[in-house]
DNA sequence: ATAATATATGAACAATCAATCATATGTTTG
DNA sequence: CAAACATATGATTGATTGTTCATATATTAT
């Protein structure tokens, strides 16, 4: 029987207060689970992840890639702009040429995961 | 200069013809690459994000996530729909209620990786 | 059977987003 | 300087999405 500081609802929550202690607890700022959520919004589009997997290889430039991919020019980038405000790709500029590479390992950590994700 | 083989644009693409295959060839099908955003594009979301945290240290039923993160039971019950059918968490049922827990390590893993992303 | 409870689902609406088109910026070349 | 080229940007549009509200389904209790 749930004591004076439990409220029941539902008949589950809050009859263990230590659990939702925990959960609370643990639970990040509001802050940093939206920004992580902007995080994965990056990568939840197939064409960032295909101009991300064209960047495992290669430092390219925007031209490059649109025709690797079969895009338009200002698609591209547009998504690179998203993609560097993301901070998963960084500009190298040559002359008129802007060459995008990774930005760091993680870029390719949260892929594998993911894949891995996905074929099991 | 070019050779017959290599079709100049923008100056770059194509000039390289082993780096132009060795992307194209590591590339994923075009349907894994679509899951896999779809996959990431269920992280994407801050509510999902907080529904996921608070299942790191329980098992929860869709009232005691609505109340624990103040949304309705309804917001979370479609919530949960989506993250179900991206394999991320899965129900048990027991009586009326519905007991909710992450799928797999997987979940854990991808958001530990956007952390150290977000906190670098 | 009826009421109460927990969850799921469908329709509707506002907000967000990716691609497109037109154009601007910036760099090199003649 | 003017033309050509690589990239960036702003506006528009069609599509997708998260929430809300109302309601349906399913289980338990009276």
């Amino acid at each position: 029987m749930p004591d004076s500081n439990d409220v029941e609802r539902c008949g589950f929550l809050f009859v263990h207060q230590d659990t939702v202690r925990q959960v609370t607890e643990q639970m990040p700022e509001d802050e940093k689970l939206y920004d992580l959520a902007e995080l994965f919004k990056v990568f939840g589009d197939s064409t960032r992840i295909k101009i991300l997997y064209a960047l495992f290889e290669a430092e390219l430039c925007v031209c490059d890639i649109a025709q690797l991919l079969g895009l338009t020019q200002s698609a591209v980038s547009h998504q690179l702009r998203v993609l560097k405000s993301g901070r998963l790709v960084k500009p190298r500029k040559e002359g008129k040429t802007v060459f995008y590479s990774l930005a760091d390992d993680h870029v390719r950590t949260l892929i594998a995961q993911g894949m891995e994700h996905i074929e099991e």
